[in-house]
DNA sequence: TGCCCGATTAACT
DNA sequence: GTTAATCGGGCAA
């Protein structure tokens, strides 16, 4: 049986946890799937929300590690990030892309689709699988509805630029598993 | 207070 | 390739 992920995973660097992730399997209410795309946001980095300190929205990243932060985007979609580094470092790993293992049949009513490809290639997406939204910000990773399993299998992790950030740009603290077709994009492969 | 922008997505041309 | 949907944060006034 895979080990589940206790807060001590999460009480270390962001960029150690971010690649650790890949390849971790995310349920929410027992649906989910295999993490295949993430990134890191430290409090340092002018692209993270923690950036200018704490605010209403982003108060969850200055608590705990082990803790999901849940923020709008756009005014329209919701994003899921895993709060990590000792408490008040502001510090999270932006959950991007599922590669679906469970609960297919209520993701594809949720997202009105029948791709599993495109069921949570996006944060946004992915969060509309699951059924995660504002509601569920600030609640522990280690106790329902959610549940973090560690990766069984040794997964080849590539590391890239973000995606959709103006700040920081050049930083590749974008992780994935290499060649996943549920990547929210490809990886850039090496000419 | 008002204005601009953003860790996005889908539906356009 | 472009654009609309839609809302909180940050900053200027």
């Amino acid at each position: 049986m895979p080990k589940r992920l206790t807060n001590r995973f999460f009480a270390r660097s962001v960029h150690e946890v971010a690649p650790d992730l890949i390849g971790a399997t995310l349920l929410f209410a027992g649906v989910g799937g295999r993490v295949v795309e993430v990134e890191a946001y430290h409090h340092t980095d002018p692209a993270a929300h923690s950036y200018r300190g704490p605010t209403e929205r982003n108060s969850v990243m200055f608590g705990p590690p082990g803790y999901a932060y849940v923020y709008r985007s756009y005014g329209i979609h919701w994003c899921l990030n895993f709060v990590c580094e000792p408490e008040g470092s502001a510090s999270a790993v932006l959950i991007r892309a599922l590669a679906p293992t469970a609960g297919l049949p209520v993701m594809r009513r949720r997202r009105g689709l029948a791709e599993a490809r495109l069921l949570c290639s996006g944060p946004g997406r992915l969060c509309e699988a699951l059924g995660i939204t504002g509601r569920h910000n600030g609640l522990a990773l280690d106790a329902a509805p959610f549940a973090l399993l560690a990766r069984q299998d040794a997964v080849e992790v590539i590391a890239g630029p973000r995606i959709g950030v103006t700040k920081a740009v050049d930083k590749p603290w974008r992780y994935g598993e290499k060649d996943s077709r549920f990547l929210s994009k490809p990886f850039k492969r090496k000419a």
